[in-house]
DNA sequence: GAGGAATTGATTGTTGACAATCGGAGAATC
DNA sequence: GATTCTCCGATTGTCAACAATCAATTCCTC
């Protein structure tokens, strides 16, 4: 085998997939705000695309959940609540607890060595760096994907992946301070799986979840208090 | 509130999701068989559409699963497999289970009238006639759905079922005598709801997708023993 | 002023033509 | 015979113009 070169696919090769990258940029950076109309049009001379290429990007977007149409009103960027975080990355706590159960057999020890590195980067990763934050965690969890054989769960995990990945960077700023227990979690879940125990990896993988998910919860009803409160 | 008319919104108001519907129907009627070559001009001239019509409605289905597109080669019918069925049901049982714990509380006596009535048409639908099989059998577990607040919960559900639903008749003939016991699985299941505790009602939910998981793996093992056999 | 019908303007879908891109067949070379 | 190069046809993406549809405003009637 070749060594690993950090070669990354070229990523957007039709204009519709750039112009879709671009929105989804602008929607993570704030610079386009949950309720702002998209016009296609403008977005068009903007762009220097047509419109009917927008449209399919924005058609893309209202498939990811990030833009919903109103039709013959026009397209909006999608609200995203806390709410949905919460439910995202706890669905994807149950998803990795299946896969977990299902793959960690077939684990290889570069594996665990990868895991353990992995883990160590989330460490290293500055918990106000967002991106470079949740950049680790996926390189970890992905670590355990890449062996899984059920393609159905694999595509389920990457789909709920990218949309919380969105959240997670939207609200980041909030909970931010929560995230300095994230790397002993990874590696008490790490541990776990070293057992190649599939009960043990699934609970493991559900338990490694719980943490955060009650953090965020703890979060929730704290903002709702001072919503409340004013 | 109307009484009930049993009219459906109308189902394709553009061509494009038309051509759509017209190939998913090809496809659960194996008129369309996994591999299939899809191109877009011939069936352009077939339904008397443009071809960019077609390719939209094919982009579309690639992103339901039901095609896949192999770049400057073509698209094709998507290959589907009795082990991804099963992953489906099983993960649409987790789901189901958090969905229910998150919504008993919120179930009025009509649904549970409801469901009871859903339960009793499980039972009057033949198991041979997988249109009214399949159909019933969603309308029970809708009639939870709708209680739930958690959008993003009751949308994956969604997603999984049409998926599932397309894999279920595409198989059906396989386990289509395993469905008697489903009416007797649905009213137990119904009998933990009306307890109207989330754990509970989350432990039946499971519960209830356990039988009909372990009995597609039956038949999957059997199968594998026919397909070594040879 | 309230309620309803007609108008209006914008949104949306559809199309055929054109351009760019890629896979595979065959030629050329080693 | 195997490998690389070149070209061709097919696939694919993009676009601007046109047509259909619908929400919202205006106008009319009572």
């Amino acid at each position: 085998m070749e060594t690993e070169i950090g070669l990354r696919p070229i990523q957007h090769r039709t204009l519709r997939s750039t112009v879709a990258h671009n929105l989804r940029e602008a929607i993570q950076q704030r610079r386009l705000v949950p309720g702002a109309r998209l016009r296609d049009d403008e977005l068009a001379v903007q762009l220097g695309v047509s419109h009917s290429t927008v449209r399919e990007a924005l058609h893309q977007l209202t498939h990811e959940r990030l833009v919903v149409s109103a039709p013959h009103r026009g397209f909006f960027v999608a609200g995203f609540t806390f709410g949905d975080l919460i439910d995202l990355l706890e669905m994807r706590g149950l998803l990795e607890g299946r896969i977990a159960e299902a793959t960690v057999r077939e684990l290889t020890d570069d594996d665990f060595a990868a895991l353990a590195a992995a883990a160590a980067a989330i460490g290293q990763a500055a918990p106000n760096d967002g991106n470079a934050f949740w950049e680790a965690d996926l390189a970890f969890h992905e670590i355990i994907l890449r062996r899984c054989t059920k393609t159905i769960l694999v595509e389920l995990w990457s789909t709920l992946s990218s949309r919380l990945t969105m959240l997670e960077l939207l609200f980041h700023d909030t909970f931010e301070a929560s995230l300095a227990e994230s790397q002993a979690h990874h590696l008490a879940y790490l541990d776990q799986l070293r057992a190649r125990d599939p009960r043990r990896a699934r609970h493991a993988a559900e338990e490694h979840y719980r943490h955060p998910v009650n953090g965020l919860r703890r979060f929730q009803i704290q903002a709702e208090e001072v919503a409340d409160g004013e």
